[in-house]
RNA sequence: GCCGUUGUAGCUCAGUCGGUAGAGCAACUGAUUCGUAAUCAGUAGGUCAGAGGUUCGAUUCCCCUCAACGGCACCA
């Protein structure tokens, strides 16, 4: 007789094996209503399990994640019901779970449209409405290939010949709906309901490029109305914060089509900021004790022959380009070109570490579909450095470099990351013992570092292990940036060498790093980051100093010149409109600061101060301004803190 | 590259069941000289993405190309 225990440590005795269901309802009416799932000693289960033995089980309800991931299963379900009712012909295929929803993939002759989205959401409203009881069953092998194949579901047939044979084959009935399921379901399509239709996609059968696409539907589901409120409101603050849109608006950037898809264009206001983040950058990189270098931006075709990205990599290189009846290659990377600098001269161990970092502009043939504004782009300029090393100086060398990207991504806002170390793939060049003397020099760096971390088994490339680094933005999005990757292959195919102590030529270890990844994504991670209100340091435009009237532009052009003196980047505003008109406009442009002058301030020799959040700030001298201005482009900080004291 | 959607003024969009287009904002001109998120009036601005086809006539219908968007695949 079944001894069950409760999560609570409580222990019931039954009398009779009973259902999931049914214990739910003995500890309490509520719990009954709420119940979706089981635990049942660990392991996921649905409610009207049968508790037969002793066992450790807990009630899942739409609170726990699990609940919710089941929530979403179930959607998945209901979708693919309301599919077959209004569309017999489509075959289902799988319908998982994702992050924030589900998909469901169908084959189908015919791609659904938005209409189509509207129908089936208002059938799965419907069978939402009939509360149709989720019915389990075990079928054996042959039966279910046996039935599948009846109904015509092809690709159902595949995925049974592909379940483990010691597996049982279970499916789910709701309605006239049946499918092959590992589960556990909700009990009852009743307590599904907060859930929206997003969007139609094609999507490769099984994730090959080689197969049939499919028809896939993305769905959002959750625990209750409020929580789908609040995603859907989340989707709209991502929406408002797009690089895009933000770019086009205050005319920081943008992609033309008469030039190509891919292809940045600067304009004056986001190279502003890109020449301030650049300046930060070398001045960074000096001081943590790099060589800059300039290198070209094509070379001889047989230059990515000897590296091997000519092999590897032929089709996303641009075709090589022909004069004199050379072949010349336009570089989708910018380490072959530090490694002929390297190689100009004999270089000696006490020459190592060499640190070389070059802002160098590469160009990727993309294909079409991944071009996204600034975040996927076919040129764009890598923030590049090379350490070459020898194999006692990797761990101090990955310190150093790990120090330099956290001040660098700390200074621009982001302080948060998740990191990953990986390691030895099965396909690999160099030794055993060299690819084990570099991770643990990299799993060491990391640690006395403090940073925390995980590894990613085998997923290194062919030519050394890595550390990846992803930052979090304001709205707690991910993105990878910064890379550090070791090379034991590039020195190998260009025969670096080094003269050793005892006089022998040794092989140098070579380190690929990027902080910022490449400048352009670096940019639209920023401007969705802070959705446009750039710190001071950063703003293209600092200050607009605004007049009244135009009896006081002569004043507001002096107090502009004197700020522009002080390094300050100052616009003004003579133009005959109201000073509110003013506001508003350089409010929309996020300019961080307005000076207004009218008689009062020209009269005393200040400007009254407001910020682009509203705040006004009061009276400022223009040297007080001028010197808390320059304060706030010195301590690079987020907010807009000014010294106020004096004003 | 693949599937789908979209492409009208600088921007956001309306419109034409086939008879070559309109609004708001922005721009420009004039008036206004104003105290913390939009002063008023006027002017100009479009090969309706590009090329082809059907038609007496295409921005509208069909085909192709290009681009953008949402995914998939790819991402050294």
């Amino acid at each position: 007789m079944p001894e069950i225990r409760l999560p609570d440590g409580t222990v019931r005795s039954f009398a009779q094996p009973l259902t999931g269901l049914e214990l739910a309802r003995e500890i309490g009416p509520g719990l009954a209503k709420a119940a979706l799932a089981l635990r049942v000693n660990g392991e996921l289960r649905d409610l009207s399990t049968v508790l037969d033995q002793d066992a450790a089980v807990a009630i899942i309800t739409n609170r726990d994640p699990e609940g919710l991931e089941i929530i979403r299963h179930s959607t998945a379900h209901l979708l693919a019901q309301a599919v077959k009712e209004l569309f017999p012909d489509v075959q289902v295929t799988i319908g998982p779970v994702i992050e924030n929803g589900f998909y469901y993939d169908f084959a189908s002759s015919k791609p659904f449209t938005p209409e189509d989205l509207e129908r089936i959401s208002a059938k799965m409203r419907e069978l939402i409405a009939a509360d149709l009881p989720v019915r389990r069953e075990v079928w054996s092998r042959e039966e279910a290939i046996a039935r599948f194949a009846a109904m015509g579901e092809e690709y159902k047939v595949q995925i049974i010949a592909d379940i483990p044979v010691d597996q049982p084959i279970t499916v789910y009935h709701q309605g006239d709906f049946v499918d092959l399921c590992r589960g556990p379901h909700v009990p009852r399509t009743g307590v599904l309901g907060a859930f929206a239709l997003r969007n139609v996609a094609g999507a490769y059968w099984r994730g090959d490029s080689r197969n049939a696409m499919l028809q896939r539907i993305y769905g959002t589901a959750w625990a209750e109305q409020k929580d789908l409120d609040a995603y859907l409101q989340q989707l709209a603050e991502a929406e408002r914060r797009d690089h895009r849109r933000i770019g086009s608006e205050l005319e920081l950037f943008s992609i033309q089509d008469e030039a190509g898809g891919g292809l940045v264009f600067w304009h004056p206001q986001g190279a502003k900021i890109r020449r301030v983040i650049e300046d930060f950058w070398r001045d960074a990189h000096v001081s943590g004790g790099y060589d800059l270098l300039f290198t070209p931006h094509i070379a001889h075709e047989q230059l990515w022959y000897t590296s091997g990205h000519k092999d590897f990599y032929a089709e996303s290189m641009f075709e090589a380009m022909e004069d004199e009846g050379q072949p010349y290659q336009l570089k989708p990377m910018n380490c072959p070109f530090h490694i002929l600098v390297y190689r100009s001269k004999l270089r000696s161990y006490r020459d190592l570490p060499i640190r070389w970092a070059e802002l160098g502009t590469v160009y990727r043939h993309e294909m079409s579909g991944a071009l996204h504004g600034l975040m996927r782009v076919r040129g764009f300029t890598q923030d590049d450095a090379h350490i070459f090393c020898r194999p006692d100086q990797i761990e101090a060398e990955i310190a150093g470099v790990l120090a330099l990207t956290q001040k660098i991504l700390g200074t621009f806002g982001f302080d948060r990351y998740e990191i990953n170390l990986s390691t030895r793939p099965v396909q690999f060049v160099g030794s055993e013992e060299v690819w084990q003397h570099a991770t643990s020099a990299l799993s060491a760096a990391l640690e006395r570092a403090g940073l925390a971390y995980q590894i990613d088994e085998g997923g290194g490339a062919f030519y050394g292990p890595k550390i990846d680094l992803k930052i979090e933005d304001a709205i707690g999005r991910k993105w990878q940036c910064s890379t550090i990757q070791l090379d034991f292959n590039l020195p190998e195919r260009f025969g670096m060498e080094y003269v050793a102590e005892d006089g022998s030529r040794q092989r140098p270890i070579m380190i690929h790093r990027a902080i910022l990844g490449s400048l352009e994504r670096f940019f639209g991670v920023l401007i969705e980051h802070y959705e446009g209100k750039f710190p001071f340091w950063l703003a293209p435009t600092q200050i607009v100093v605004a007049p009244i009237s135009e009896q006081q532009a002569d004043y507001a052009a002096q107090v502009a010149a004197r700020l522009e003196m002080m390094g300050i980047r100052v616009e003004t505003d003579l133009r005959s409109e109201k000073i509110g008109y003013k506001i508003r406009a350089h409010t929309l442009r996020r300019v961080p600061f307005m000076a207004i002058v009218g008689d009062r301030e020209k009269g005393g020799g200040t400007v009254s101060l407001r910020d682009r959040d509203g705040r006004e700030l009061g009276s400022f001298t223009q040297d007080h301004l001028g010197s808390a201005l320059q304060e706030l482009n010195r301590n690079r900080q987020p907010a807009l803190q000014l010294a106020l004291e004096g004003g």
